[in-house]
DNA sequence: TAACATTAAATGTAATTGTATATATTTGTG
DNA sequence: CACAAATATATACAATTACATTTAATGTTA
């Protein structure tokens, strides 16, 4: 459905302005699809997020700084996450060495199998975006990744 | 730059998930773009969106309920919102005489001398998305619209 | 019209997040 | 080496948000 109908505002004052709202809406819509499949897992989808990118560096640990880095929101607040992780076994945190001041971060098995399941998940959002081609997708994908500059 | 890149994630399980990932992405990127322009005049993004809506309407007003469904955000609590932006004198509110469950919040001189200010700084935020051309724009409005389904 | 369901908005509470600051460690400089 | 600056993380506190519940008004229906 178009933007115009969603929020009802049929002028916008450029097409620029309208990919701004357009990209802050969207992202609002699909954080709803997500939003209740990540609660019956107990996790909230930055706490997905950071498993995820420690799944990416495994069996290898992150630092927090590398988390927050990584994440795709970078105001949220990494070390809070890690610990809530910590709290329900999914990480395990240890001092790093290297750099006392820094904390390596590592998945779990346990971490690991929740992040099987939430996998699946995926797999059902992504049926809801189905309605573009892969080449569509595609081309979705270049031009956000050339809007950012 | 490329999202790949980014968030040093190089495998995306399809173009499905990667375009998931990047619209969370850039709306991350974007509300950061706007957020300390925003701060400067002592609204959040939501309050402005608030705003934006009544000066859609303006001179007519609106219920919370129809802020609420134009919203971006739809989690977001409009009537306390609402009642922030009345203490600045942004709007008024009155019950409705038609439905004295509900409330009409209308914008005042003085939240619409704010918004034409901010106006300003949205032409700035504008030229932060000129890397993509005006074709490119409308495209990608054409491609979020559509995964909306 | 009495009783019940629905709707609009507000609010209490807990959880989350933003901001600034604190702590510990490491790095760089004279 | 001493000492200031920078870095990695944690945390205190306030603001914001999510979720559930409450209040008040309106609709519905038997």
């Amino acid at each position: 459905m178009k933007l115009e109908d969603e929020i009802k505002q049929q002028k916008f004052k450029n097409e620029y302005q309208k990919v701004a709202i357009n990209i802050i809406y969207t992202e609002s819509w699909l954080k709803g699809l997500q939003l209740t499949r990540f609660k019956k897992h107990g996790v909230s989808s930055q706490q997905y997020n950071i498993l995820r990118i420690l799944r990416g560096q495994y069996p290898k640990p992150a630092t927090v700084n590398l988390l927050i880095d990584r994440m795709l929101d970078k105001n949220s607040n990494a070390s809070r996450l890690v610990e809530k992780l910590r709290l329900k076994n999914y990480v395990e945190r240890t001092i790093c060495e290297d750099d006392r001041r820094a904390v390596n971060v590592a998945i779990t098995q346990k971490g690991l199998d929740l992040l099987e399941k939430l996998d699946s998940m995926e797999d059902e959002l992504q049926k809801e975006l189905g309605s573009i081609s892969v080449a569509e997708a595609k081309e979705l994908n270049r031009l956000l990744d050339k809007i950012r500059g």
